[in-house]
DNA sequence: TATAGTAATATACTAAAGTATAGTGCCAAT
DNA sequence: ATTGGCACTATACTTTAGTATATTACTATA
């Protein structure tokens, strides 16, 4: 296994590493869907309704991505009628540390372009 | 202006200032390029060769998109025959800190992914 | 018995992203 | 005079991502 420090020094190691983690968060809903179950787990209709304009297709296709990939955890509960909750994994949850970064350097960057124009 | 905090606990403008980070790394050929002329300014030509598979047309739309972001500079030199060269901005430079984050996460996520399986 | 909620799937489509291939205008060296 | 490098652009095409709309199988409530 390489260290950090030597991915980091070697650009093909480099953007492979990034594009696993761009992945599991790039495309049009993959953010919203984090988003919706970051507070707490949430069922297939609670989603939806906070993401107002997603279709259940898009919706399913996603969640099944996002468990795949090991972000969100998928609990059915044999209640009658059948139960499914969606909520972070651990890796899931350790995902706000990467956004957290995206926001700060967004807003820098952002006042940095109004600077100059 | 919002602080962090503000926006951070508010998952609208969460989801939004993610997006302006994510909009400039996402896509097949934006991170390879970012990666070309992360040590150093580069010429179209010399990126081209960095990345082997990319057509001219990928390059030079990506080149303008990332220039129109203000991540990559773009110098036009007049010596005969005209040089143009590719750099990072500043802001550019300090992306580095959120492709940072991303190697970590994806190192410690395909660990633990693994050591489920 | 009809209506509505849950958790989706199926089919067909459009739009966005990326590829393949050729060509341009400039100059410099052979 | 031709070949080749540089920095691209143009046109046509394919592939992937996302949308629209309908339907399913189950259950609970009015």
């Amino acid at each position: 296994m390489d260290s950090i420090k030597d991915i980091k020094s070697c650009p093909i190691q480099y953007v492979l590493y990034i594009n696993d983690t761009l992945n599991v968060i790039s495309g049009k809903w993959k953010l919203p869907i984090i988003g919706s179950v970051l507070f707490g787990k949430k069922r297939f209709t609670e989603i939806q309704r906070n993401i107002p304009k997603i279709t259940p297709r898009m919706l399913s296709k996603e969640l099944k991505e996002l468990e795949l990939n090991g972000v969100i955890v998928r609990k059915v509960y044999d209640s009658i009628p059948v139960t499914v909750e969606y909520e972070l994994s651990e890796s899931g949850k350790s995902i706000t540390e990467v956004l957290d970064k995206m926001i700060e350097w967004g807003i820098e960057h952002r006042t940095s372009v109004f600077a100059k124009s």
